[in-house]
DNA sequence: AACAGTTGCACGAATTTGCTTGTTTAAATT
DNA sequence: AATTTAAACAAGCAAATTCGTGCAACTGTT
């Protein structure tokens, strides 16, 4: 009987090793990790991506990093990334100089914020205070934020005082971030953003969509407003797209 | 036991290293970093692009600029880190359940925002989006978003709207972040912000001003409020120290 | 012997990086 | 205000590295 070289590893054993480094270090190679451990690179890698597939540790290109690495927005804030800048750019394409724009919130209005071209003139009103921050950086929007009190859960403004205000304004365009949207319409599933929407679109010319697909054929608990209301419906997929076919004689889409 | 030496660093955590550089110095040249993390200037374009993208840095010619609010502002990037805790802490020790607060914007006071204890329940008022976002993320506090044009410079909400909204509120503290400070009072650049801070501490009973050490006898172009108008001056140094001297028999402090 | 689990290797694909080229930008000078 | 000049830039390329996958070899277990 041979005993076995003490200097083989166990899958398990291993992975606790390099779970190790990665607290010890914050990071690690996989070239480190190939040498330190006796095993291929192939190996470490299959054993980095299960580890981060375990939501342990975080891998990049060319070994990991341990997850309370200061890794920014990069990945959990940006959800469906490429999607989002695709309706932000059609979306922004209906943006004429001198034009006076209503907006709420949401990632993928912040989307669109965020990508404004440098030479857009537009006054924008908003209930979002994220939305409104983002705006700023664009020295020639002017930005006029909707006060009131602060949803905690929403983050936006709501309550009478807001829908009065808006009430006040006229604008072109009213661009609506989307929780529920299907064939009856728009649906949300807070009273008081309900109260707020409704206000927004009545108070706008028309009514722009900015939905990410996936939110399609989706159900909330209250009715915002009936499809028959919304003026163009934004999504990352080509107008002729079979998901669209319901909606195709409903509203407007953009290329 | 073989220890690697890192010379080499991770796509990721460039990045990382260059967010934190941003953040901390608000600007950073290419060429700079270029030198610090031992890459090419190509490369740290190519970076610098990259996180643009990500829309968490500002890219400028020669190099790039940090993103003038912050919200994922956290203790490594946040200038005077410490010394801004103190003042916090220092601060919240004047809040009691009940009270109703009237505050401006800046990191001082967004520090004070993000370390409220739990449990104490207040009713903020605020010019600053930023500071309101903060604020929502503690579920006993009510937050009241005064709205109106938002400063592109300053960030908070400027103009005669807000200021006769803050008349029409009657408030426990006004906390004021300041941006000069001396023995003539408080000084400021901005003509729409002064109108403002005014409007604020003469709605509120007591005036409190958290200042770094660093901004004392420091004055700008406009005078805010003479000195006998404010009630503490909260520093992060003891109430004993000899840079507050000259400011001992005209304000209160907090140990 | 059959089997699932693990590992190393091969190889084409993808990523990253520095360099080169020609262009654009910002600032300094006239 | 016009011109000049050096720096910064984008785009493309090549070398090096890393990646993913299929496959075969090896392990220990049933």
């Amino acid at each position: 009987m041979i005993i076995t070289e003490n200097r083989i590893m166990l899958k398990k054993e291993r992975q606790a090793q390099i779970i190790k480094q990665v607290n010890l270090h914050n990071k690690v190679l996989s070239s480190d990790l190939s040498l330190e451990l006796n095993v291929s690179e192939d190996t470490i890698r299959r054993d980095l991506n299960e580890l981060a597939q375990e939501n342990v540790i975080v891998k990049v290109h060319g070994g990991a990093l341990s997850k309370s690495y200061n890794l920014t927005a990069t990945q959990a804030d940006t959800y469906a990334y490429d999607e989002k800048n695709i309706i932000a750019q059609k979306t922004i394409s209906l943006f004429q100089d001198g034009m006076t724009v209503l907006c709420s919130g949401g990632t993928t209005i912040r989307a669109i914020a965020s990508q404004l071209p440098e030479n857009l003139h537009i006054t924008f009103f908003t209930v979002s205070p994220l939305i409104a921050l983002e705006l700023t950086e664009h020295p020639n929007v002017e930005v006029i934020l909707l006060g009131g009190k602060l949803s905690n859960a929403s983050k936006i403004s709501i309550g009478g005082e807001v829908v009065s205000k808006i009430n006040e304004i006229k604008a072109d365009l009213c661009i609506l971030g989307i929780n529920g949207f299907n064939e009856d319409g728009i649906s949300d599933s807070d009273y008081e953003v309900v109260q707020v929407k409704k206000a927004m679109i009545k108070a706008s010319k028309q009514l722009i969509t900015p939905v990410i697909s996936e939110k399609l054929n989706t159900t909330l608990r209250l009715q915002v407003i009936s499809l028959d209301e919304v003026d163009y419906l934004i999504t990352e997929l080509a107008p002729d797209h079979k998901i669209l076919e319901s909606y195709q004689s409903k509203v407007g889409f953009i290329m």
